[in-house]
DNA sequence: TAATTTTGTTAGCCTATTCTAACTTTTTAG
DNA sequence: CTAAAAAGTTAGAATAGGCTAACAAAATTA
């Protein structure tokens, strides 16, 4: 049974091989947790003794596909523990990050196979993240930024890829859920701020970070 | 803020203080918590900096003012939690302890007090235990035990006081649940063993060691 | 290629929590 | 009122996780 400590190291290693395929350096990892590198180094000495990341001096850190597998499942339980945390509890999507980041370390094969039923085996979390399945296979979808759609476009809201409390905030104040649907009404050549229209809102201005984070499905 | 572990020494403390009202000794405690006395005195002096226990050497413990409300309110977010997985996730009152034991650490003021509305403010747990309010405040209703009755009387489970798996799938397995009415048929003089009848249970037998671990309502 | 900078590792130390062995105080028996 | 037993404490060590300082390797720069 790995720790919690052991599963927030493997899920860090985890979301940072998305974008890095041959491997996650100890500096990233380390910043990304916000522990200094010779504990992140002793870490991986002892993931690897329980054959769950593969460690050899100076080269990049992979997750072994046991550890691969133990991550997933990890964050299996965190977004289920979202989606039910808004769909049952009515907690906010920006108010459950905190919490979910706690309960998926709970031991209890029961209470999330529970929560997973009591949800219909949801596919994705109130973010728009894929949920891993029981075996820890977790597929995206294809979205496009919506920092990369053209004048003209309507795009429906389909995650978001910054999940901190104050981005999810910011996107409440403005009405912006998932599943919003959108029409690009323009776009500032100069720094690339768009401007969008939905719902009530004729005309809301949404800057380049913004647009950067949030992924659509075009029509 | 205190750590989980603190929180577990803090919680037992208050349980077994009810039974020992001049104080609890370091062996009783270590026992409960099967830890070590050497481990345990060292926690009292660590209790007892953050004012939280009362320790002098070779005297029984007392919890502070302040060590009683904090463990009230742990004990709070357990039974909160235990009523939330019974009644909104449906797990079963044997199931609930060992989830509860690790929920009741997580570190979030919203996430029990949302329980607490979409339970509509519940006064007990599943097991039939006071559920100590925001303050810690706490009031056992004053109960029998199912022992200490006598023939022909007919009475409601109240609670139980063992929360043991064990024992709850033991009455589980003969329909026994809290507000069950059952008369008592017979005792038998000898072993205290006692002959009851509910529903359509016509002459249930229960050990003495049973009827000690129910308490009821006498009509 | 040689010097620098950056990244990674080692060594040594810290806190939290636990243990065993040895010693001390209290309690209980006789 | 002693002497043995029980309860409690002290000392020393272990494990899990973290940190800083110093050193080493790799990557960059010049
Ligand atoms: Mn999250
Ligand atoms: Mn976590
Ligand atoms: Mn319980
Ligand atoms: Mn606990």
């Amino acid at each position: 049974m790995n720790s919690q400590v052991e599963e927030n190291y493997l899920k860090a290693l985890f979301y940072l091989s998305i974008d890095n395929e041959d491997g996650v350096s100890v500096k990233v990892l380390s910043k990304h947790l916000d522990i200094k590198m010779p504990t992140v180094t002793s870490m991986m000495k002892k993931l690897a003794a329980k054959h769950l990341v593969n460690y050899e001096s100076y080269k990049p850190l992979k997750l072994t596909e046991k550890g691969t597998k133990e991550a997933a499942l990890v964050i299996r339980k965190h977004r289920l523990t979202e989606m039910y945390l808004v769909e049952k509890m009515h907690l906010g999507w920006e108010q459950v990050h905190d919490i979910a980041e706690q309960i998926e370390h709970i031991k209890s094969p029961e209470f999330f196979s529970k929560m997973d039923e009591l949800l219909g085996y949801p596919k994705i979390d109130p973010h728009g993240s894929p949920i891993p399945d029981k075996n820890g296979k977790m597929v995206w979808k294809a979205y496009n930024k919506l920092s990369e759609c053209k004048v003209n476009d309507t795009v429906k809201i389909a995650a978001v890829i910054n999940t901190s409390d104050e981005f999810l905030t910011f996107l409440n104040g403005r009405d912006i859920s998932l599943g919003l649907e959108m029409t690009i009404q323009s776009i500032e050549q100069f720094d690339n701020t768009i401007v969008v229209s939905y719902n009530k809102h004729s005309s809301e201005t949404l800057s380049h970070r913004v647009c950067e984070r949030l992924l659509v499905e075009k029509y």
